[in-house]
DNA sequence: GAGTGGTCTAGACCACCGA
DNA sequence: CGGTGGTCTAGACCACTCA
């Protein structure tokens, strides 16, 4: 019905029927890991410049089938792994597989404008930041930034190395009684601190989770956490149904009709 | 010498420098709305080709904070809606502010190896597809494929206008008791089907949220929800919690210490 | 050193918009 | 119409990896 006739729509950019192009050839002849012809070469044997090309690849590495690497080529990336981000399950330190988190840093220090306004307390009121990077299958696939009001931990021990008062505020958050999560999910780029983390270039891009979590009806922290979004698949699983497979586009699956 | 200090760490690509100096100046010289100087300005003010110029703009539109309309300009964006994606709120058929999702089209199909696999039936059985627009604030914020076995309503009417069998369709999950739901969210790009629907270009990055809902421990409805990814924060709110001020990169925040 | 992807250039033409 | 962003080209040089 509503069909706009295809007659009216301008030709397809050859960057974008490129891409349609390899997705069917990864789909079809290629498999994980696989290494596909070089840049120039692929250029050439679709008679478009370097560029073009690399516009598509763009795109196919967006979308995660594609992975880059300098030096040794463009290869076909594995499917995303599925990230579980529940509190009981791997998202809250300390529970269950809690060993996946491996402990950066950890800072005190008065919290900056724009955090106060975050945490709803009072600029310059001390925050304990614990950074910390999540591993997933021996990769790093996450950093995290914990923010906590000194407030909200009255019994912390006192003055301690680096990485103890990290596990002292990891331990006390443990105990607090946490009722209430709220999250939003949002695309980001990854700045050169967090690139690093995930080893991966700057402007890489990610998956940006906010966490807030509640005690006692008060907002007693809030994790700002960074995904790999060319490897993560973010999973909000209430209770293990099936697992997904990927439905790919919903087009996709409509147009088989 | 051969050492790698940091001193031998290799120039900053221009356009990651480029990125960073118009992010300094969208914050502190723009308000949302404004127009950009022209890209062949910039590019010439900077002293750069148009091509990097734009490398460093397509990062800033991935992050949300530019507009780019041809023809008109390049805008500064406004701050990202959070949409709330709980089904009690507004995920779910008929529920409160339903009006907020608009009907597409309806099809009752065969279902595809692919899709059969997803919901966990067998290929061929017959298959409700929903399609529908979500719109926030008067824009199309995303688009949804509603999968739905014929099993799992028994007592659907018989033939019907096809606004009619979608309507009856989500009238008929609405009265199934919906006992658990389980989401994914990963990256994706905007197909030809979906980028007409959100008004965007195809490629444009989108979240893909793919839920799958059961009823008495079964599978009996999966949707795959595309939101676009350059105006969307999806917001998985359990209880109304404060809102959520956008931290920024985590490295930031840190970084004020 | 040979081969790869990453960056950058200078220029061209196109599709779209508003006056 | 003139101005905007979108696409495409042909070429160059660089940083990285591996043999």
């Amino acid at each position: 019905m509503g069909t706009t006739g295809q007659l009216s729509t301008v030709p397809e950019p050859k960057y974008w029927h490129l891409r349609t192009v390899l997705l069917r050839a990864i789909e079809t002849e290629f498999t994980t890991g696989q290494i596909l012809p070089n840049e120039r070469e692929l250029s050439a044997r679709f008679g478009v410049a370097r560029a073009t090309l690399r516009q598509a690849l763009d795109q196919l590495e967006l979308e995660g089938r594609l992975v880059r690497r300098r030096g040794i080529g463009t290869l076909i990336a594995a499917p995303r792994v599925g990230v579980p981000v529940n509190r009981h399950e791997e998202g809250w330190p300390g529970t269950a597989r809690s060993q996946a988190w491996r402990i950066v840093d950890c800072t005190t220090a008065p919290a900056t404008p724009q955090l106060a306004k975050t945490l709803g307390v009072a600029e310059g009121v001390t925050v304990h930041t614990v950074r910390r990077v999540r591993m997933v299958q021996g990769q790093n696939m996450a950093t995290e930034s914990l923010h906590v009001p000194a407030a909200a931990l009255p019994h912390l021990p006192g003055f301690r190395a680096e990485s103890d008062r990290a596990r002292s505020v990891l331990r006390q958050l443990e105990r607090l009684e946490v009722d209430g999560e709220s999250r939003s999910v949002e695309l980001g780029v990854a700045e050169a601190a967090e690139a690093a983390l995930l080893e991966r270039p700057p402007g890489s891009p990610v998956l940006v989770m906010t966490t807030q979590y509640a005690a006692a009806g008060r907002l007693v922290a809030i994790a700002v956490s960074t995904y790999r979004a060319d490897t993560c698949k973010l999973t909000f699983g209430e209770t293990g149904l099936v697992e997904v497979t990927p439905v790919a586009a919903s087009s996709e699956v409509r147009s088989a009709s």
